[in-house]
DNA sequence: GAAAATTGCAACGAGGAGTTGCTTTAAGGT
DNA sequence: ACCTTAAAGCAACTCCTCGTTGCAATTTTC
């Protein structure tokens, strides 16, 4: 029986995890591409060559297993940019914004975030995620900027971060075009030096 | 028959677009609420107080009934704000699409643009829908601030709309906040003068 | 007022989600 | 190595909802 002695070679875990992971790894997957309504367990237990019975039984409902599958790839800790200067900082920082969202995670978080109605539950852990995602790396950028002067100390973070991350879903979502160095030039362009005119 | 009578008197139309309009009125307010995908015929049909058989015969598909909500709820034109300052115009533009987002329309606009691997046709009437919403007003304000000097005319225009935009979607959908007064301010501020420290 | 179109109604078929009873397989302790 | 126990596979079934169809009732139109 070589092929047992493979599994048991390149598994190294119990049965359980091994199911486990596959499972949440499909659903992360399907979940992107499908968003949580059109999410089928059947689908799923096909793609994972696994039996749908054994998911009921371990997921009891649609919401634990996306959870579950959530909190599994949450595993991402953000970087905090440091190229110098506040502009550089920013444009590094809009751009791991847009790569999370276009990231298989992150299309789901907003997903689950931006739909009406679902579970509240999953809402709440996805806001919960997503903030997390883009915490460390934002407020120590805005904290060196300060220290350097390049922003004023009573200057309007949160507005300048949320703002940032709002025009690249819009980018991406709404206008559906790339987020290229060209765009991040003229986004940081606007939110560093306004659109008022000078006099 | 005095029913009949008070049909007759109320309704001035033929049958046919009667029932139109109250199947189309009901599936636009249940897709606000529930989006594309909970979308149900019978559903609307119950609230509508009309057969599901009726309604499946006059639209094949869940996609062209949505279309023809869509078009009959797009009557309206948007209004160019004009204060006088850009300052002024702006943060009424920003109320007006802040309006708009959290209006039954826009609402399922906004839904069905970012809905992932939905009907692209009825993608590209949303998009539509959205541009055409939001056309008249931003560029009349835009061209007044050029005019006035408020804005250098090499400015870029589009990236200030679509961030305001962004900016206003992030705060509604993400943040689940409300769009008041002082947001509106601070927001204006950002993209008005810009975070950077003066020197 | 009669013909034609439209809506209502009831029943049906199809498909997918989730459940249950039972068998098979793997894990862990002795 | 064996036995016990837990977990996964399997097959069949139920339930629910969507969408369809044939026919009756009603309205529109000429």
């Amino acid at each position: 029986m070589a092929i047992v002695e493979l599994k048991k070679m390149t598994t190294l875990q119990s049965r359980g995890e091994a199911f486990v992971r596959e499972v949440l790894n499909v659903t992360l997957l399907e979940l992107a591409e499908n968003g949580f309504e059109r999410l089928s367990i059947p689908q799923i237990a096909t793609l994972a060559g696994v039996n749908k019975t054994s998911i009921y039984r371990r997921w009891p409902t649609k919401a634990e297993l996306v959870s579950d599958a959530l909190k599994a790839a949450m595993q991402l800790a953000d970087q905090a940019p440091d190229t110098g200067t506040l502009r550089g900082d920013l444009v590094e920082l809009a751009r791991t914004v847009a790569n999370f969202i276009q990231s298989p995670v992150g299309k789901v978080i907003v997903r689950i975030m931006l739909a009406e109605g679902g579970n509240p539950d999953l809402r709440a852990l996805a806001q919960t995620s997503y903030g997390q995602a883009n915490s460390v790396g934002p407020w120590a950028v805005i904290k060196r900027a300060i220290e350097r002067d390049e922003m004023s100390a009573d200057a309007d973070p949160s507005m300048l971060l949320f703002t940032l991350a709002g025009a690249i879903m819009h980018r991406l979502l709404v206008e559906r075009a790339q987020v290229d160095q060209a765009y991040l030039e003229r986004l940081i362009n606007l939110v560093l030096a306004g659109a008022a005119a000078r006099r």
